[in-house]
Order: structure tokens, then sequence, then C-alpha cells
DNA sequence: TACTCGTGGCA
DNA sequence: TTGCCAAGAGT
């Protein structure tokens, strides 16, 4: 070992252990006062509450996140709970978070949780449920159970690959940031370790303008060392989106609007919606009207999906003809805020509202 | 491996 | 306005 040769030398290359160390202290004065976890060194929360927080923050905000989870936990304040509940009070709760199958596999696995009396508590037993990735089942075992297990997120990443200057692009730099972040997860407070580098990722060790004057990890950092660590990690480009076409449908008699819930598996899978024509990422939309009548134009809402954009046009029929009535659920129009649909078709629901009133003061 | 799958905030 | 991004999982 010759550490003298090296450009740019670091303590973590030969003793990975004094991160924790720093990362812990630095935790027990800074972390984050969050709805579902317990203050720093106090007892493991309900697994049952670190589970559904870890799957609602997948890929999304705790900004976006709170009042969510407030809701599920005073809805279903156990996991026997949520078991019991119907799909669609599940499904329409859940509407506007994003990422549907989340929420289905979120009561799959809560049927199967209450089935076997109680979650597993190791990784590899968490793993199996419906739901719970290689992150989900590591983050459980380490935060519920004080399981030793290798958390790694994107804010772990960032940090991670930071920390050891991992120049190699995501995704392509995965098995070295889990290898590395192994060598510097300790055995004891792994779940704090966890929470911890992830509220240094989230306000610290930022994606744009890291704040390295307040980072306990600066005096080990490799990219602080070299400078630029907000250029790590690299990236591979990302496809562009393409923009597609498509139509909705307000089917509206007696005050009320014609919804239909979405197949099971896809897109917006087992979600209430309003009719469409087809549309999806691959391809636009046929254009075709579910039923004959006069129809006419209600306006367009433009929403961003994670792989395409979609222009989604609103058709309106003021005289639906009852022989040809698709099968669906009359919902109040007075209350279409409660039918729990994806933000795509409250979008456009709101224009079905604006359509009607526009027609009834015309009359 | 690479693609599919939402949404809202931010620069 | 546009692009980027967030406590990823399933296929």
């Amino acid at each position: 070992m010759q550490a003298s040769t090296q450009a740019h030398p670091s303590p973590i290359l030969d003793a990975p252990e004094v991160v924790a160390p720093l990362l812990l202290g630095w935790y027990d004065a800074h972390a984050r006062r969050l709805p579902w976890r317990a203050l720093p060194g106090d007892p493991a929360p309900d697994p049952y509450r670190v589970w559904l927080s870890e799957v609602m923050l997948q890929q999304t905000t705790v900004a976006a996140v709170t009042a969510y989870y407030a809701k599920f936990l005073s809805l279903w304040p156990r996991v026997e709970d949520l078991a019991a509940a119907p799909d669609a009070d599940v499904m329409a709760a859940w509407a506007g978070l994003g990422y549907y199958a989340r929420a289905r596999n979120l009561l799959a696995c809560a049927r199967e949780v209450a089935r076997r009396g109680a979650f597993p508590d190791t990784e590899e037993g968490l793993r199996a449920l419906p739901g719970l990735g290689a992150y989900t089942a590591a983050a459980v075992a380490a935060i519920a159970f004080g399981r030793r297990a290798v958390v790694v997120d994107a804010n772990v990443e960032r940090v991670v690959a930071r920390l050891f200057a991992i120049e190699t692009p995501l995704p392509a730099a995965r098995p070295a940031i889990r290898r590395a972040t192994d060598a510097i997860t300790p055995a004891a407070r792994a779940g704090d370790f966890a929470q911890a580098m992830m509220d240094l990722g989230a306000t610290v060790c930022t994606v744009r303008a890291p704040r390295c004057q307040l980072c306990p990890l600066r005096s080990a950092c490799r990219a602080q060392a070299q400078g630029e660590p907000e250029r790590l990690p690299a990236k591979a480009p990302k496809k562009a989106k393409p923009v597609r076409r498509g139509r909705a449908f307000w089917i509206e008699r007696d005050g009320a609007v014609l919804l239909v819930t979405r197949a099971g598996k896809g897109m917006l899978g087992g979600m209430r919606a309003l009719p469409d024509d087809g549309w999806s990422a691959r391809a636009d939309g046929h254009a075709t009207p579910p039923l004959a009548g006069e129809w006419r134009s209600g306006g367009v809402v433009r929403h961003g999906f994670t792989h395409f954009d979609l222009e989604l046009q609103l058709m309106l029929c003021d005289s639906p003809d009852p022989a040809t009535l698709p099968a669906g659920e009359w919902w109040p129009v007075d209350a279409i805020e409660q039918a729990g649909l994806p933000t795509v078709f409250a979008k456009a629901a709101r224009l079905g509202v604006a359509g009607k009133q526009e027609r009834d003061r015309e009359r």
C-alpha cells in the first residue's frame, strides 16, 4: 500500500469506519423531525408506520407524502385495518400521489402481513413482500428492526459517489456504490445511519449547490478535495419524451358524470377515471367517442408523465343517447373532488365542471 | 438490462 | 418555459 502516491489521499479509503461516528454525531444534532420517525436513539417506531412511510416516499418528496401519511394512518391505524379496506377506498385515498402500482402492492402486502400476523423481521423476509424492493426491504429492516442492512437510495448514491469520488456514470456505478456503502455501514444504529445519510443528502449534500461547509464528512470527502463535488454522480443521458394526444369524455346526466375503473395493471391501473380514447405512452388515442351524440370540445389539458407528455382534449356531450351508454359508475358532479381521480383526470374534470357551468348559464 | 410507471417543486 | 429531480419496484 502506497497511500503517499495517491493523487487525492483520503482517510476513508484506508479507514472507512471513521465515517459512521462522524455521521451519527451529526444526526444526533441535526436529524429532521418527521412524522414517521423516532428521535435519534429512541426505540424503533411501529413497523407498519415505517413500512407505510417508506412505500409512500419511493420517488416522492417528504412534502408530498406528509398529508397522505397522516390520512392513511387516520383511516387505517393498524396494518389489519388497511388489509380489511376495500380496494376502491385505498386507491382513492392514494389518488394524486402517483405511481399507483405502489398502492396496489401496498394493499397486497398489508393483506399478506395480516394473514401472517406480523411483518417479517429480516431483510430477506421483507424483500419477498409485494412492493418491497432492495431499498425498502433494507430500510425497514434497519429502521424498524435494528438490523444491519445496506440502505441505498438516491441520496446515498449521491453522498457515496462524492465521498469516494466514483466517476462511473449511473446506473453503471450502482455495484461500486453499494460496495462502498457496505464498507461504511456500522453494525450498531444501522437505521439511524441510513436516515442520517438520507438527511445529509436532502439538506447538505444536495444535487445542486451542496453546502460542504456544513458537512460532517467534509474532511473525508474525495470529491470535496478535488473540487466541483456537484458534478458527481455522473448520469447517463436521458431519452427525449414524446408528446401524445388523446381524448377523455365527459358524459353527464342528471347532475352525475360517468366514471370508469381502469384495468388493474398498467398506467393508472385500478384508478377511477373518465372514459378515454385509448391513448398511451406508445400511441395517440383513436379519437372516437364511446357513444353516439352531439360532442363539443371542453378544452385541452397538458400533463407530463415520466416518459411522455400528454395533450388531453376533453369532449363534452350534452345529450348522450341512453341506448348506447357504456358501463360505469355515475358520480355526482358536485362531489367529483371525492372520486379519487389521478391528477390528469382531475385536471380534465375541472374543465368538465366549467363546461357544465357554461352550458347552464346559456340556458 | 432497459423500460414502464405520477406528481409537484424548483432553478 | 423547460428540464431535472425525489426515501424505487416490477417486468
